[in-house]
DNA sequence: CTCTCTATTATTAGGCT
DNA sequence: GAGCCTAATAATAGAGA
């Protein structure tokens, strides 16, 4: 939607793909929030970029927390049956691109993606003082394992990060 | 976009909130996914309404469960240095949208959202089996603690859900 | 690299089936 | 409700400062 289509490709320029990413980031960040605010849900997301030293949170980290120990406290079945509907999104959105590419001559390509959002009372509840240091010291403890984990994935993924 | 300006307001008609939300969240899906393909992040996201009986994750657990085991893993100082960034950002969108107030009548809120991305290789990365179910394993032990943190805060924000 | 300013494309609100 | 259509608003690519 700029002055000419974009190539759904990665952005061989790094100074326009900065600039790009900058742009589109906002432009995600703003569409969430309305979503948020339509749809009466709670949502938390975080930004992980080359740009920046580390991830960015949005709308912070209680919400990032408590949005993530749900999903964490769900029993892994429900997780997977979460899997098979993330499927059929996708594949209604690669047919929704099918079409399109139909009629027109499009040719989107399969969604990819993901995005937090608890469907709650907005009501930017104020966790007390307490209770976020309390969690930050559980959070410590669960670090250790965490990183053991996500050492020997990023091993197997052969990734390798700051 | 559409026929009319809409005001960013939670939609009181549950009907057109329902169709408002599954139109703006394949929007936001697909968004993603070019952020992600344009300036070769990795990303992930899950989106938890009433309208499912659980949450929907992008692209799959297994990304999910990486990205967030990378959040969790960051100690703490760092943490809050994100939530700078975040300030940062936010104070950013704010000004935007009232400079557009002052050419125009817009009054877009604050943003209050996040976004899941690693800006690392796309690659598929494929991790094995074992580790995935190693990483369930201990996913449950740490679901105990979660839960409870949850909880509390749960409480502490009055809120209830399934 | 950052901030503006459009020309253009993209998203979507409301209707209709 | 889920799809499809189209008018109308919103997001943004590219260029200039």
């Amino acid at each position: 939607m700029g002055r000419r289509k974009v190539t759904h490709q990665l952005i061989s320029d790094s100074s326009t793909r900065r600039v790009t990413f900058r742009k589109r980031k906002d432009g995600l960040l703003k569409k969430l929030n309305e979503l948020t605010i339509l749809c009466g849900l709670r949502a938390c997301a975080i930004i992980y970029s080359d740009y920046k030293e580390g991830p960015e949170v949005w709308p912070n980290q209680r919400e990032v927390r408590v949005l993530l120990n749900r999903l964490s406290a769900l029993p892994v079945e429900k997780q997977t049956k979460y899997m098979m509907d993330q499927k059929d999104l996708m594949n209604r959105m690669i047919s929704d691109a099918e079409k399109k590419l139909e009629k027109e001559k499009i040719h989107s390509r399969a969604m990819e993606l993901g995005i937090i959002a608890s469907s709650e009372d907005i009501d930017d509840a104020d966790y007390s003082e307490e209770l976020i240091k309390a969690a930050d010291v559980v959070e410590k403890r669960i670090k250790v394992i965490r990183e053991r984990i996500d050492a020997l994935e990023s091993g197997a993924a052969d990734i390798d990060e700051e």
